[in-house]
DNA sequence: CGCACAGCT
């Protein structure tokens, strides 16, 4: 084999290497046999790996008809519904896709055809679906099981189809679809798609229902959820009992509110589907019986099945386009490092065609983003120049939207993103994935004593997350994937991840069980938590008085799970009532309670960022700062323009998304404070005092003090806390502090906050002690 | 002093 031109023996350094360096090892042969080992074969041409040798499914496609009456001897249960083979140049995205490639497909159609033209050509293309021709079989089976676990590869078109069909086979008179999704754009995209292949007005038969966006009516049969959603829906409707058929879709990301809905429904399916005879009164609750369908991506279907009593595992193939995988010879040191030089090797060797690079996080991505331009500036101005874009959550919209541009002519677009590009947003365009094999993970880590914390670590990806990544080159023709790491580690990688509800705080999860009068030590999970973790969380909501001494929802608890906030948060919101505050604590909690940050960070402006915030910068800490900040946006609002708030944001380094959001949490909290009986517009006005207290109650358990060496030691235990940098109070001594929450990075850092007086610590104390 | 994948009600 020839030497690993890339590798970092031969070239250690690229920093001060010219470009030349690596030109001269231009070589279309050895593109083949490089560093690379293809494992690819043509057999299973673009397949993922695992899918290929670890994983049955790729014998079911082979070895099964698609009636699965010839089984797989090991898989007899799993049926191949498709048998359809060549890869087709046109691939319907199916849920895992974001709303612009569904766009682009629907504008494949034809924009100049009439309207009766394109009905006829979306209910062709509906037929030509991997998935239409196991239509009859898969409705057979789901009319006569309970459960159906449906595992279809991506392009297979199950979520748009399998809810139509069943609509269309009767099989859900009496009750909606309806099709979970953990994403809201997934949703509400597909609500979109389906309306139009029903050729009915979104809302009418087919609607959504996310967070802050609902369209349906009485006559929708079929409805796209956040999984969050439905969830939610149980707290008022324990049996579901709109729905006669619940589809979870993408299941494999074992999302915790997935998690939870499957045991649910579990319990929920006992209960409606068992005959009256036998169960005298269950079916006096529901009339109708549940069917369950699980739908998976990838190779944990087993899982699924044997959870749920080894119900049937149908597959379905899917439409991709082949991609060819090449592993790292050796291991990579550096795999940034790596990632720039295969990005060079691909930029001379490789045919034109957009690169996609998956690395862990928002530094690296920054980092590889200057090596990469500072090189190719050094190339030849005869050559293909190079844009580069950068991808991750943390950035403005607009800014991750610039991947989406077509590349200029003689152009190559390099994207280097986070895991946003895995699953939440597919980018037309990708034919070569170079992926760095790592991502970032949090870890919730309980403590019964000292209260938990979240640790975020750069770690191994999984295997079905390798293919993800290789399959986002192959989605318009085919592609090529470059992993940075060797076949053997592939192999060692996990099959998938942790599913969530083992990974994070448990609190909000057993409050609103709670509410439905389950345990969540009771309720059958297809992954239990361990005891460490539901007691600290039980302890948690304990202190905030959610529960009483006998672990009973207290009427405060009650309240506190309505809403839709972390139990700390809400129990700061219940506080604020005994002190007139509501309307500052609701500014302080939506805000808290956004998916984006709201001061941004632009490293290279770091003097302008500070000197910009130091006006809305409060002694008390940081959530006086929020408030402070808020309550000026609200007053520029009130008197400009879209677009002189816009640039305001803008010049203070605000993320005006931020307050957007905020402003509908806001909406919300607003309405279930009525609910409860809590003033919304109670001000304590210029007086803080009260609403450092009331963030207090909530925080209770999230306070440390000085001591004498000048660190902070959290009071119920023996850990040292550091404040964290981008806090207000960060190198400030404070005698007591209250903070949001606990991240580990190289060390416990405490984020979001306030200073506390020693008064009110003092209190804090005594209070917690009496609750010991 | 030194930093933060993704997603949901």
């Amino acid at each position: 084999m020839p030497t690993a031109t890339f590798s970092t023996k031969v070239i250690p350094k690229m920093r001060n290497a010219a470009y030349y360096g690596i030109k001269t090892e231009k070589n279309p042969k050895r593109a083949k046999s490089g560093p690379w080992v293809d494992v690819s074969d043509d057999e299973n041409k673009g397949r993922p790996n695992a899918l290929k040798r670890k994983n049955s499914v790729a014998n079911a496609r082979v070895d099964q008809s698609w009636n699965g009456q010839n089984g797989h001897k090991r898989k007899k249960r799993r049926q191949s519904l498709v048998g359809s083979d060549i890869p087709q140049a046109n691939d319907l995205p199916n849920g895992s896709g974001s709303s612009h490639s569904k766009t682009n497909h629907l504008n494949g159609a034809g924009p100049s055809t009439s309207y009766g033209n394109k009905a006829k050509a979306i209910q062709e293309h509906r037929k030509q679906l991997p998935i239409a021709k196991g239509r009859v079989a898969l409705i057979d089976e789901i009319r006569k099981n309970d459960v159906t676990i449906l595992l279809g590869e991506t392009g297979s078109g199950k979520t748009t189809q399998v809810p139509q069909y069943i609509l269309e086979s009767g099989l859900a008179k009496n009750g909606m679809i309806a099709v979970t999704q953990p994403r809201k754009v997934a949703a509400t995209s597909l609500a979109h798609r389906v309306a139009i292949e029903q050729n009915s007005s979104l809302g009418d038969l087919v609607g959504y229902s996310v967070r802050f966006d609902e369209k349906s009516s009485p006559e929708t049969r079929i409805k796209y959820l956040t999984d969050g959603m439905i969830v939610r829906e149980l707290m008022s409707d324990p049996l579901l009992s709109d729905y006669s058929v619940v589809i979870v879709d993408e299941a494999h990301e074992r999302t915790l509110r997935t998690d939870l809905l499957i045991g649910n429904l579990k319990r929920i399916q006992k209960l409606r589907n068992s005959p009256p005879d036998a169960k005298g009164k269950a079916n006096s609750d529901a009339s109708h019986p549940l069917k369950i369908v699980i739908m998976s991506a990838t190779l944990d279907a087993e899982k699924f099945s044997r959870f749920y009593h080894n119900a049937k595992i149908l597959y379905v193939k899917g439409r991709q386009h082949p991609v060819k995988i090449y592993h790292s010879a050796e291991s990579q040191l550096d795999y940034t490092d790596s990632a720039m030089r295969t990005f060079f090797q691909i930029h001379t060797d490789q045919p034109p065609g957009d690169v996609l690079i998956f690395l862990p996080g928002q530094e690296d991505i920054e980092s590889l983003q200057k090596s990469i331009e500072w090189y190719a500036k050094q190339l030849p101005a005869d050559k293909l120049s190079v844009i580069t874009c950068t991808m991750f959550a943390a950035q403005e919209h607009s800014q991750n939207s610039k991947a989406f541009n077509p590349a200029p002519a003689n152009t190559r677009k390099c994207i280097l993103a986070t895991n946003i590009a895995e699953t939440s947003i597919t980018i037309p365009g990708i034919k070569y994935v170079i992926d760095s094999g790592k991502c970032k993970e949090k870890q919730y880590l309980a403590r019964i004593s000292g209260g938990g914390f979240d640790t975020l670590l750069t770690r191994d990806i999984t295997r079905s997350s390798a293919m993800q990544r290789a399959g986002r080159a192959g989605r318009e023709g085919t592609g090529v994937c470059f992993r940075l790491y060797t076949e053997s580690v592939f192999n060692s990688m996990p099959i998938s991840g942790e599913p969530e509800i083992l990974r994070c705080s448990l609190t909000s999860s057993i409050l609103n069980l709670k509410c439905l009068g389950q345990d969540l030590s009771e309720l059958d999970l297809m992954d239990k938590p361990d005891s460490e973790s539901i007691t600290s969380a039980l302890k948690t909501l304990w202190l905030l008085g959610a529960l009483d001494n006998e672990q009973k929802l207290t009427p405060a608890g009650r309240q506190m799970a309505l809403f839709p906030l972390d139990p700390q948060y809400a129990c700061a919101v219940v506080a604020s009532k005994e002190y007139g505050c509501t309307s500052e604590i609701l500014d302080i909690v939506s805000i808290l309670s956004s998916s984006s940050k709201l001061f941004m960070d632009i490293s290279e402006q770091r003097e302008a960022v500070a000197e910009a915030r130091r006006q809305f910068r409060h002694a008390s800490g940081d959530h006086l700062t929020i408030l402070n900040a808020f309550k000026t946006y609200r007053d520029i609002a009130a008197s400009e323009n879209k677009q002189a708030r816009w640039d305001w944001c803008r010049k203070h380094f605000l993320n005006e998304r931020t307050f957007l959001e905020a402003g509908n949490i806001r909406e919300q909290l607003v309405l279930t404070c009525r609910r409860v009986g809590i003033d919304s517009a109670a001000s304590a006005k210029e007086n803080e005092d009260p609403v450092v207290r009331s963030m207090g109650h909530g925080l209770a358990g999230n306070s440390a003090f000085l001591q004498p060496d000048s660190t902070y030691k959290h009071t119920m235990g023996q850990t040292i806390v550091k404040i964290h940098p981008g806090s207000t109070l960060s190198d400030k001594k404070v005698p007591a502090i209250i903070y949001d929450d606990l991240m580990y990075t190289n060390q416990i850092y405490a984020r979001g906050v306030s200073s506390i007086p020693k008064s009110f610590f003092m209190s804090l104390q005594a209070f917690k002690q009496r609750k010991a």
